[in-house]
DNA sequence: ATCTAAATTTCGGAA
DNA sequence: TTCCGAAGTTTAGAT
């Protein structure tokens, strides 16, 4: 629906739209997005699900304002209310569409992390696999391997190399330094694009630092890819 | 726009929606956003501007897949690319919205600090404000009070009281229990709701916790509120 | 322009 | 179910 209206919201905060032409959609579940013809993906305003609308109409002050309709959606659970007081619709239609499959995602870390799995000798000749998600006392390493040497070796995945990641593994490393079994242990930060602070760091502590390309590696992976 | 459709995109992830009846939304600034009929207000797939869109014949094989249509959004400067394939085209309306006046909120955190201000024997009786964004070399402390015996008190503010805002506040503590002028100097950590483990944290280095009514504080402020 | 912190965050996975 | 952390985060404010 495209309608002149403003809106007023009372829940976590409290907010007002003034009078304007915008775009309001109503989903199956009963929430309500009020959108602008512009800005990013999110609306000016918005009631999540659970929630009820209930269209209503204007009392005689309303009226005299020029209030045609009024849409009161409530959240039950929080007690948020959002009213939408429409003055004009410029345009109003309702389809059915049925649910939808949902969105199919890859290129996560998750991703990244099996295809390295995979193709451990990215880490460098002879390497093997320990394993994924090696637990320790502070957390999971991403991977564990094993040098041509069969030293072990710790590697931190990121999609995008960050000071924060080194920290990470630099706890890790420290920690299963300590453990007999595992000493020494080396470490590599592994990442699609490593940040040039993230990189001094690394190589000061003296962490290796490799670069990851993705579509390289799912190319590999298989040939066969989705899009294109 | 409703249509039944297929999308692609692939940028900092790739990602694959399957045939389904959608709604596609255009805006003036060449932004696309991709809806199911329900979730939250995120939209299933989406471009941001700065982007173009780029309206094609499907090819041959396209054709006789049932495309009637591909729609091409790309992101200039990131080289972000969405497809839409288009199957078929339940509805189709444009409109001109012109621009938005924007959102007018409050009732944030500094709605909040505001209201402690100047309700400030909620930190407990006999206290005084000192002043708000009390500034340190640091950062500004949300509200520095005296209590019923003149002794300073740093008053740290959330809505969601967690481990973080309990390390901030630590800082401050640490930084002005050096100041001769101020020391010593007692910490509070107020939130809407507090974390246990922000609250284990807080009590253990010997900071006061106090959660806060926002309702409350609002309703004792004024009654007559803009809305309803 | 760059960086930091909040968001009516939303969303997914693990404990 | 709850908690924790990432997100194609987005957004607003400050430096």
């Amino acid at each position: 629906m495209i309608a002149k209206c403003s809106v007023d919201y009372a829940g976590r905060l409290s907010a007002h739209l003034p009078l304007a032409t915008r775009l309001l959609m109503v989903k199956s579940d009963g929430s309500l997005l009020v959108h602008s013809d512009g800005g990013s993906y999110k609306p000016l305003n918005w009631m999540s699900p659970p929630c009820t609308l209930t269209v209503g109409e204007p009392d005689s002050v309303q009226t005299d304002a020029g209030i045609t309709e009024t849409w009161t959606v409530t959240h039950a659970k929080t007690g948020d209310k959002l009213v939408v007081s429409i003055y004009e619709t410029l345009h109003d239609s309702a389809h059915e569409l049925g649910s939808d499959p949902g969105l199919q995602k890859d290129g996560v870390e998750a991703h990244l992390q099996k295809l390295l799995a995979e193709q451990i000798d990215l880490l460098g000749d002879g390497h093997t696999l320990v394993r994924r998600e090696y637990m320790t006392a502070i957390g999971p390493v991403d991977i564990l391997a094993r040098d041509a040497q069969g030293a072990s070796v710790a590697v931190e995945l990121k999609r995008r190399g960050d000071i924060d990641g080194v920290e990470q593994l630099t706890r890790y490393l420290e920690l299963m330094n300590r453990d007999p079994h595992l000493a020494p242990v080396s470490g590599v930060f592994a990442a699609q694009e490593i940040k040039p602070q993230a990189r001094t760091l690394a190589e000061d502590r003296g962490i290796r630092c490799l670069v990851l390309d993705y579509d390289a590696m799912r190319g590999l992976d298989n040939a066969d890819g989705r899009l294109f």
